[in-house]
Formats: C-alpha cells, sequence, structure tokens
DNA sequence: TGGCGTATCTTCTTCC
DNA sequence: GGAAGAAGATACGCCA
C-alpha cells in the first residue's frame, strides 16, 4: 500500500511526472492540428465545415465499426468465425463510408 | 485558391488526412495517460487526489507564466522593452503578484 | 497619463474592483441560467435541444443555410456524396432542433 | 412529464424565457464591463496589462481554493474527516502547493 | 480605417 | 455531476 512519505513518495512522483510528460506531448499535437487548420484557412477553405467532415467521417467510422462488430458476432455465433476476437478485426474493407 | 471540386479537392483530402492522423495519436496518448493513472491505482495510489496533484501544479506552472508576463508589460511599459514579445522571458524573478 | 504611484493606483484599484464584482454577478447569473437548466431537465425535458432551440432562436436563418451548403460542398469534394446535389437540399433536413 | 405538445409546451416556453432574460441580463453587465475598460483606457490606463492583473488575482484565488482543497483530500484520506466534502472549508492555510 | 491574424472568453462535449 | 478539453464567438491590435 502507498504509504506516502517512504519510498511510495517516489512511485507517486514518477506517476505524476510520466503522466505531465504525456500531457505535454498531447498539447503539442494539439498545437499540430490547430496549425494544419490555420494553414488550411489561409489557403481559403472553411475551418469550421472542415470540421464539420471530420466529424462526420468519425461518425461513419463508428458505424461502420459497430456494424462490423455485429456481423462478427453473428458469423461465431452461426460457427463462421475466421478471426481471432469479434471486435478485434480491422479486415481491408472499404466500407463507402470513408469513401476516399 | 479553395474552388472545391477543381484541384483543391486534394488539398483538402490531405490536410483533412493529416488532421485524423494526428487526432489519433492524441487519443493514442490520452489512453496511455489512462493507463499509468490505472497502474497507480493498482498500486495503491488515490486516483482523485493524483488529479488534483496535477492540477495544482499545473495552476501554479500557469501563475508563474502570468506573473512573468505581468513583470514584462510593466518593463514594456516603462520603455524597458528589449525583446520582441512580453511572456517570451524567463528571467527567474520572484515579484509579488497581485502588486497593489 | 495614468502614472502610477501616485494617486492613480488608487483609479486602478477602484477600477478593477468594480470589474471583478461586476464579474461576481455575471457568473451569479450564469450560475442562475445553469440551475434553470437543471431543473428543466428534472421535469424531463432534454437540455441539449433546448439550449439548441435557444441558439436558433437567436441566430441568422441564412448563416445556418451557408454553413450546411459548405459542409455539402466538402462532402461532395471529398467523395462523402450520398444525397442528391450540393445546393440543392435543404428539404428533409428539419433538425430536431426547432423542435416546436 | 415533458410531453411537449401537451401543456408541457407552457412549461418549456416559460424555462426558456426565463433563461432568454437572464441572458439578457448578462450581456448587460457584460457591456458595463466593457464599458468600464473603456473608461479606464480613456483615463491612461493600458487594458491589457489591466486584463492581465485581473487574470493573475483570479488566479491566485482559485490556487488557494485547490491548495485548500488539497489540504481536505489529505484529512480526509488521514480519516480526519469531520464535514461531508472536501473543498468547503475555509480555514485560513498556507500549506504549500506541490508539497512531495 | 478596415481587413486580418491573434488572444481571450464562453459554450459545448466528453470523460470520469 | 463536476472537471478537462475542444469548439466557437468575440474582441483587440496591427499594418497596409
Amino acid at each position: 500500500m502507498a504509504d506516502v512519505g517512504g519510498v511510495a513518495a517516489d512511485h507517486l512522483r514518477s506517476y505524476i511526472e510520466r503522466i505531465e510528460r504525456l500531457e505535454e506531448e498531447k498539447k503539442g499535437i494539439a498545437d499540430d492540428i490547430k496549425e494544419i487548420f490555420a494553414e488550411a484557412k489561409g489557403t481559403g477553405f472553411d475551418v469550421k465545415a472542415m470540421r464539420a467532415v471530420i466529424r462526420l467521417r468519425k461518425m461513419d467510422k463508428a458505424d461502420v465499426q459497430e456494424q462490423e462488430y455485429m456481423i462478427d458476432l453473428y458469423k461465431h455465433a452461426l460457427g463462421m468465425a475466421a478471426e481471432e476476437n469479434p471486435a478485434e478485426e480491422d479486415a481491408g474493407n472499404e466500407a463507402e463510408a470513408a469513401a476516399f
């Protein structure tokens, strides 16, 4: 049990520093994304619309995954299983969703 | 110029793919952070308290930055400006915050 | 010119205190609003939809159409088209928003 | 219960009108604040610096609250809990922030 | 002075 | 339900 004050404090510090480092990385990436939006905007694109499109694509992808999961469930239920585990495959189906 | 439908569609696609890739990376990092919290919890630490510590440290850091920004503002106001932009120095001064 | 250090400091203090007081008031009102939403939610209303309604009442309808047009344009540019033709739809989107 | 279309529509209308009224009040206060800034600016003060001061003061206040919250967390963790909820006391303690 | 980029503030959403 | 993050709206300063 983490009796703070002993070596546990070191572990705590370590955890916290790792987390803080990762959060900085995350922030860096978020900034990169912002930059790309800014660049796109500078090229004449409508950022808001771009965001909307990205959101839609994400939703489509989620839908597709849900669908694949169901199909897989059914395949397994019917003994048609070929792969390992439902919901863990990502075979190369090119569902018209992410169509480009 | 972004006349969607012509060659611009390629640029759009490129921007969007870059953004989506970065967002995946970001999500990966967020997952890493969650893992660390889970691991810490498993070692007996209180996640809620850890979050509080991290929050506090972040606030302290922001506080310091804000103070440095203030100092810079004052320096500029007094005509001592040397650099281009306030908030870009990091002299180790500890000026009292709400100084009036 | 407000030569801080003389009586000007008093003026500054006064301004800042007035502002801080007003910001507290503002926050109080914001909290009241939140309370009302909470109450409405407790009575069975969908807060999200309520917000949408309020937003729509405030928003200019032309803006909405323009935005939808852009999104559609981009979808088409990316081959995500499912519907008929950009700029030609606006028929069937009776977003649940304007629900009353 | 909120079966929109029946009597509930009246309740909905009432909620929304109350909210819209409060938002007008809120906007009024925001305008007052802007006026004060404008007035201060006219007297020779630097609005940007004023904003910085206000921000810093707010951060300091938040810092203190967060520290009190931490202390409370610790007290609870040590079984010294007396009240219901951390962050609801206001003892004037000055504990050092990132204390580990 | 009027567009444009940036900064700040607010609102919405997500996660825990 | 409350905190953290993302998105959006707004305000401000700059430079031509």
